[in-house]
DNA sequence: ACTTGTGAACCATTTCACAGCT
DNA sequence: AGCTGTGAAATGGTTCACAAGT
């Protein structure tokens, strides 16, 4: 059925769904591809290609129904019912991601936490059970989990994330500063801080004319 | 001079060099383009294309000097002298990112942080002093700052990206879930978590068949 | 008059493939 | 024999432009 959708569509149609929510629909309960293209940073005919692929419709006269929207977009997005996900390394970034996430992301549960600090081991931590790094390929088995996030340091990232694909995980969210190898089948979405910070700073270099800088 | 690199390119230069930083330069003190493309998790010409475009050399017979090439990437993505960088935002991530960044990279230097909470400015945290929001300008413009981290509530984003920009701030690391909206000359990275995670959790999704995923 | 939906054109980036070097 | 450097081709993604709808 999914008819091959590319990685940064659906990155775009998450933002179109986060941006309608903050709409007000009784405000205004449609809305222009030119207006959701403003809030979202890109051309109107991006969205309408966008909304197509995912076979979401407006009006010639009245545009697109917010809540619609909305619903169709999280038909899209979300699996039928909630995915479990494991953090891997609780860290600095790895508590600022707990903190962060299970609040408004409630179709994704963090059912458990692992870390090597035996420290850590048995501990709740912000609402997360934390558990050594041993135990992680049977809890992931039990859980059924889907998903990692991946927030150890850069020497111990390919490792756990092996571990993590043994035991079933599809997809991983990394933010170590090491590309992982994994199985072409595995999803992998790195987030490089380091490599974003050297990017933002090679631009915002003073010596760039015009700025004629190609972004994506 | 600078010949227009496109962001992705100065991205994957980034990690070249921080991959090649990771090697002992006395054990292999030669690369060939496909070792490091192995690494990187990219193909081999595209390591040759990129290399290129900055005017990096290597020999058919040896390849590609690990410490010249260490150096020659320094001098392209990095400025003459250290940039300074403010941090906005002293939340958990501001935090996280507060201790992450000094650390490693001594070229950006994190010279303030603010934020909103009262209780927060005047003090020194993690070695970084942080002020009152209404500080912001003049610190930025005090200190001749390049570059600017937003981690505060989407709410808040735009207002501070606006300040910042005002005072004269080229570049911004926004990891607020909202697009900026700023100059064009103004260049910005968006780490949007929320929508990282929304795709790993679309892609590791049951269902998909062969896998024919469309990264990039 | 101003919109959506969409084939076609366009553009950026990646990969191919091979000449030239060692 | 196996590499680098690089035009040329291919791929993937975005924008154009316009028919059709209201």
């Amino acid at each position: 059925m999914t008819k091959n959708v590319p990685a940064k569509t659906v990155g775009r149609l998450s933002l179109y769904r986060r941006l309608l929510r903050r709409l007000d629909a009784r405000e205004n309960p449609h809305i222009f591809s030119h207006a959701l293209a403003d809030l979202a940073g890109v051309s109107a005919a991006q969205v309408r290609r966008d909304l197509m692929t995912v076979g979401c419709g407006g009006s010639p006269a009245r545009g697109y129904g917010v809540n619609e929207l909305i619903d169709e977009l999280s038909a899209f997005l979300d699996a039928p019912e909630a995915q479990n996900v494991v953090l891997i390394g609780v860290g600095n970034l790895g508590r600022a991601l707990l903190a962060y996430f299970p609040a408004r992301r409630p179709r994704a549960r963090i059912v458990a936490a692992f870390d090597t600090d035996a420290q850590k081991a048995g501990r709740v931590i912000l609402g997360c059970r934390c558990h050594a790094v041993s135990e992680m390929e049977e809890v992931i088995r039990r859980e059924g989990v889907s998903a990692a996030i991946i927030a150890v340091p850069a020497a111990h990232a390919q490792d756990v994330a092996e571990t993590a694909v043994r035991a079933g995980v599809r997809g991983l969210l990394n933010f170590a500063p090491v590309p992982l190898r994994v199985p072409a089948h595995i999803y992998t979405e790195d987030i490089d801080i380091s490599t974003s910070l050297d990017k933002v700073m090679y631009f915002a270099r003073a010596g760039f004319g015009a700025d004629d800088v190609r972004n994506d």
